[in-house]
DNA sequence: CAGTGGTCTAGACCACCTA
DNA sequence: AGGTGGTCTAGACCACTGC
């Protein structure tokens, strides 16, 4: 395996990502050591800044874990699995046994609210779709799901058939747009008249607000989500490993 | 200002820092743009990748803000909580430059209920430290903070001063306890009576509850833990290699 | 066009760890 | 002593932005 030198995705992230492949197949297993710095320098033939960071995208993410002057190891997958499964509703209601299904309130191409904008790094003039879908565990709402793209990446979502289709499988089988990380931020909040009314709950009832955004391989944007949790209905659970105590 | 060349503490850091101050301190004000990296370069008598490495740290931690092409902004500061990693509060603030303290609510060896001798796996007649704390960012209350530590692991923990000294700081130190690994599970609820009154809200106002239980490598219980904070200034935050959000 | 941040090179020295 | 990761240099080219 060799990295791409003429691709827009950067070879740190490249080696990044072979390394994730060879521990996510278990061509490097969980506590093993990795190739030094060095050797990944020659074996790439890439300089060992470039290394240092893939290894720092792999050890922020949990996947890593270094103990000075000894090597850098793969640490237990835990962590990514459940942080993952944090962010998978379908999933967890597929393996809790519970059927799942949505109901398409809004989609539409329009113009973005500053925020979004900011959000998705385009001009305040560029058209968004806006996606608005209530998700359900058997009959009963659990979270409402928003999702705006920018129109030019993905022309014609806005026709696209979003109950039954998952937006992700869109993306990448008809724009092939390939999703590669995603931040996330989580807040408490209450509900507000139209949620509480969609839902089926009090004004003011607990509720869990995710926000973040999608990105490329390459760091554009593609989607900003933001999901409403019933706090009643839905716990997050996840686990973490100790990070290792280094340089202050 | 300039850097310590001969300093333990790694140039970047330091860096970090002095930005930081300037931040906090309001010679950089929210929204302004940083000097550039070239400008950061010729100040510091530094070389870029360096000056890089600080703006990637303070970058992560959610202080700046950057724009391709136009500059590196100061954000609107947020305390967040990284979920990737097991660390305290007290670590989890100083990392973000934030001054914390804490009030001991209470301190003493009892009885443990039903629910935390089964956390804590201990038989329900063997002693447990009770710890309750109210944990302040600056002079603003953010959450209440309750552990529960089998007493035979601690011996004498009872007795220490928990008001300036970090609990996890403790169990490594003194104790020889290595924490490894912790299990969280977070829900959305309203604050009642007592931690309305405690946190200076109104009650019912949004709160975060987190639980969960810290152990060892060899998988024995050291902490059950209970959190709860104020949605309206603590967020989470964190990132995952793929989103799976919508997989069908 | 000039300025910005993003990426990358090909080395260097250091503190740390094992042996 | 020899290998490891941590830090750092002094440049380079690129894509992007605003003028």
């Amino acid at each position: 395996m060799h990295l791409r030198r003429d691709d827009p995705i950067p070879l740190y992230h490249q080696l990044a990502e072979e390394l994730r492949e060879q521990i996510e197949s278990g061509q490097l297993e969980i506590g093993e050591r990795i190739p030094s710095v060095m050797a990944l320098t020659k074996q790439y033939r890439i300089s060992p800044m470039t290394v240092r960071q893939a290894l720092g995208e792999l050890q922020r993410k949990g996947l890593l874990e270094v103990r000075r002057g000894i090597g850098t190891f793969v640490a237990s997958p835990k962590i990514t699995y459940n942080l993952l499964h944090l962010t998978s509703f379908t999933e967890d209601m597929v393996s809790q046994g519970l059927v799942t299904h949505n109901r398409l309130i809004h989609l539409a191409l329009e113009m973005p609210t500053e925020y979004v904008a900011k959000q998705l790094k385009i001009p305040p003039d560029e058209q968004v779709v806006r996606i608005e879908r209530l998700r359900y565990s058997g009959d009963v709402p659990i979270l409402i799901d928003y999702s705006y793209l920018p129109g030019f990446l993905c022309p014609g979502l806005e026709n696209e058939d979003m109950e039954t289709n998952s937006l992700y499988a869109l993306l990448e089988g008809r724009y092939r747009l390939a999703l590669d990380h995603a931040t996330h931020c989580l807040e408490a909040t209450g509900a507000n008249d139209y949620e509480a009314k969609l839902l089926g709950v009090p004004v003011g009832a607990p509720m869990v607000l995710v926000r973040g955004v999608a990105y490329l391989a390459d760091n554009r944007p593609v989607e900003h989500f933001k999901s409403i949790y019933r706090a009643d209905r839905y716990k997050f659970r996840w686990e973490t490993a100790r990070p290792l105590r280094h340089t202050p």
